[in-house]
DNA sequence: GTGAAAGCGCTAACAC
DNA sequence: GTGTTAGCGCTTTCAC
């Protein structure tokens, strides 16, 4: 039983069979008659047209890849849901693949997006190496999110982590905090990195430097980040302020606080998260706006399909730092 | 500059297509001199092959298609995940598209789909008609998620939303509550109506039937269910316990108990949610599952592929209640 | 072990 | 306004 062709609906219809895709494709110069025929002959043999065979034919596919470390991650699925929309609006439908955060994985995915012949990539690197990207990009706009590649030749789409973590950690040395802990999520990452940057430079301008006992940047899983906090509030010399480098260790440092009960300590997150507003005192963070991500990512990659795209871009989209009280506390004297 | 075919590198290779075909398909039957020879090639003019051309060939696509409400969702954003985990080892990729809660948008995406002979689809149904469905069907195996749809005929992977709820609700009973709200999110979800059977049968079970003004299965957005919460709690006869249908009004819901201090609220969720742990209470959940519903969905697709699946199954994924503190709270006496 | 030719479903020329 | 033809890139007979 197999589907319907555009060949066995002209010979149904007994017109020929471009008739028949005239119809299909909403051309205007077909003559009345013929069209209601072939629309009936349509409707009744349930036909569907078969994109693939456009495609082909056009040498290139209706759809747009993203690749990212996992869908299962707010920050992703929130970025990816942007593109879709996006994409939608412009005829485009969405595939994706996740790395898992392994760069052999993202290197498959990518290729099975090439063979597929997407129009364009959407893609969050993974912290491997990343030559073999040139190879697909002639045949294939690439746009970046979230992050760089050690090669600048690409379109990216992020947020200025280095001043943002600066931001936040300004925001609590000018509340008079010197002991100042870090908790991230893995330093292999570029990100974690330009946050541990904005970190260092927020407690140089006080004259202060990191002392490496609070400097965790390591944890990949929630529990770990409660795991490392609870490590940095038993220290002798414990920190009076957290910095999340990202939400998944957010949830983790601020698990570890309310269940030990330590109000106290001054805590900003890069990244919101569920119930961040809720909490007692309510977390403040660092807004990284996942959707403005993805949907500029998408606009920058209809701007190489349409071919205004010009020269490279470094997209940086705007944030802000959000006060809701854990980042206001004031050092104990 | 158009990507190489295997013509290019054939006649650039000195050999026939189909010898570079095989080449590129692994066929052990080829000169090992040729198969180094054509493989230089290959590298040299980044050939990539063309799936679209092997699939149209085939008949058939290499990819599978998920249809849900948004991959904003955090459930179906791990269901997703789980799918693609699946997929992805049966050498399948993923296309997703979300509905929006819109059944027009809903028969968009699976036309869109079916136009691009995704090999099978898996689909969250929303609240409209889907008789469209059986005209798809005969050319691709369709497995629901969640939710299933009003003619019995599809194979639907989901959890015991009526059995659960009742569950969650007895549990409540059970601890000396009769005045127990009900904040779901949208009453025309045929899971939302499941969870409320639950709820009454539960109530029904002790005698008591509910106090209309108790049962809000309307909101759509957190906030929504924030304000019915509010708004509950401002009754003159406030409930002493409230069971949240889903995790997006369990978050509403908390949020209002915890910027009104009223620890003293049992408070059960249907599904966890980020920091259900760290609260105070803790939050008593009843667990989706999303990725074991997402899992056994995409096994039931690979069924489908081999010609193993057989009847039509109704499948319940096993789920749990997890007792965290808020569901444990007596009643006030 | 290798190659020539046909055809998958469609669209874009180009006649009629 | 409508039909015929060629060919998109690939795989699959079936000869050689």
């Amino acid at each position: 039983m197999k589907a319907p062709t555009l060949h066995d609906v002209a010979a149904e219809a007994g017109v020929s069979i471009k008739t028949v895709s005239r119809v299909v494709n909403g051309a205007t110069t077909v003559d009345p008659e013929l069209r209601t025929r072939v629309e009936e002959v349509v409707e009744r043999l349930q036909y569907v047209p078969n994109t693939l065979a456009r495609s082909l034919k056009a040498g290139t596919g209706d759809t747009i890849g993203v690749v990212i470390d996992t869908i299962a991650d707010p920050f992703f699925a929130s970025l990816t849901s942007a593109v879709e929309d996006v994409a939608l609006e412009a005829g485009l439908g969405t595939v994706f693949g996740s790395t898992g955060f392994d760069s052999a994985r993202e290197r498959s995915q990518v290729s099975r997006m090439a063979m597929q012949r997407v129009r364009a990539l959407i893609l969050a690197p993974t912290a491997g190496g990343h030559e073999y990207l040139q190879q697909v990009r002639p045949a294939l706009p690439v746009v970046l999110v979230d992050r760089a590649v050690a090669d600048g030749s690409y379109d990216v789409v992020r947020v200025d982590d280095e001043g943002l973590a600066h931001q936040a950690v300004a925001h609590l040395t000018a509340r008079g905090h010197r002991r100042i802990a870090f908790v991230g999520s893995d330093k292999r990452f570029i990100t974690t990195r330009h946050r541990l940057d904005g970190y260092h430079r927020a407690l140089a301008e006080v004259d202060t430097s990191a002392d490496p006992e609070l400097v965790r940047p390591g944890p990949t899983r929630d529990v770990d980040a409660t795991e490392e906090t609870l490590d940095l509030l038993a220290l002798k010399e414990p920190p009076t302020a957290i910095f999340a480098a990202n939400p998944r260790a957010a949830i983790g440092v601020a698990h570890a606080l309310h269940t030990t009960s330590r109000p106290d300590v001054a805590f900003i997150s890069f990244g919101d998260f569920p119930l961040a507003r809720t909490l007692e005192p309510a977390v403040t963070f660092v807004d990284q706006d996942p959707s403005a991500i993805g949907a500029a990512a998408m606009e920058r990659v209809l701007a190489h399909l349409d071919g205004t795209a010009g020269q490279t871009q470094d997209i940086i989209v705007p944030t802000r730092l959000v006060e809701r009280g854990s980042g206001e506390i004031e050092v104990r004297r």
